[in-house]
DNA sequence: TATTGTTATACTCTATAACTATA
DNA sequence: TATAGTTATAGAGTATAACAATA
């Protein structure tokens, strides 16, 4: 017998808040999906990105520039050292601080997530002209600004 | 100082995949703290959305169409039925199978729960048109089959 | 005393599978 | 043997707070 549980059919007046929800997380676990031939998480990607402005920074710049608690950025670095994309090294200024940046290899494997997370916005945005694009990020970010408890314009962090 | 994680700002070329992503996540939210002062959980709502018409039915019937596992649904049930909004009876034609519907109270809680409902839904909408809306409708419909997994149509159960 | 990075603890969530009582 | 409902267990994930080193 089919075990499965059967989701509910999308009701055409099925609230607006709950078809937003559902399309975020189906985006959400599609973008996960694509990434995990490479074992890594959104978060990884997040990371590698927000060091690849070359300059090392320390890890508390790192986590409060994404969004991500101090006490987790310690295990995504650790996990990003461990496969040799991402150094630590003490801050001669300060030696409480450690400085991060990306190893060659980090660079590379950062373009390789790139490129998965191009086309997995490509599968996103199958369907959609341009012009259909910019409407429906105009409309969700009303809707953005509508909900969002955080200051107007900031996003929550998903990945 | 300030400890409190800044998250990144919402770049006017962030992937859509990431708008619809961070929109629907904080829509969630939204409904989840709309239903807090209730103590329940969206999926409760859910579940007492699923008895309202009327019918008693099986704990398994109900788990199947609402996309629960029937491991779940037991406690959601158990904390319905402590607050006397559903009763479990036993089906007289098998004995295994329990009956589950909505008493006098659930039917009115399910009344006070749809109102805060419809209180996030305009929060939601807040600034968009009619017009706009079955615009978001539409588009988010076509990404949602670009990217679900499911059967076309069918949407993961968020709430 | 305060701060950086780290680790440990405790707590929530959930999936899985065991278990019971019936069929 | 199979099924409905239930419960137990184990694992992932995460938030919080404790901790050591340094300022």
């Amino acid at each position: 017998m089919d075990t499965t549980p059967a989701a509910p059919r999308t009701g055409r007046n099925e609230p607006l808040g709950f078809v937003i929800a559902s399309t975020g997380q189906a985006a959400a676990a599609a973008f996960e999906a694509a990434l995990a031939e490479t074992g890594l998480h959104p978060r990884h990607f997040a990371v590698l990105r927000g060091l690849k402005d070359g300059e090392a920074q320390s890890q508390q710049q790192l986590a409060h520039r994404l969004g991500i608690p101090a006490s987790r950025i310690v295990g995504l670095l650790d996990e990003l050292v461990r496969r040799g994309f991402v150094f630590r090294r003490e801050s001669p200024a300060d030696r409480r601080v450690k400085l991060v940046a990306l190893l060659d290899a980090g660079r590379e494997e950062l373009q390789r997530l790139t490129k998965l997370a191009g086309e997995s916005e490509r599968k996103v945005t199958t369907g959609l002209s341009a012009g259909e694009q910019d409407e429906l990020r105009r409309l969700l970010g009303i809707v953005y600004d509508n909900v969002a408890v955080e200051p107007q314009g900031v996003r929550a962090r998903v990945w």
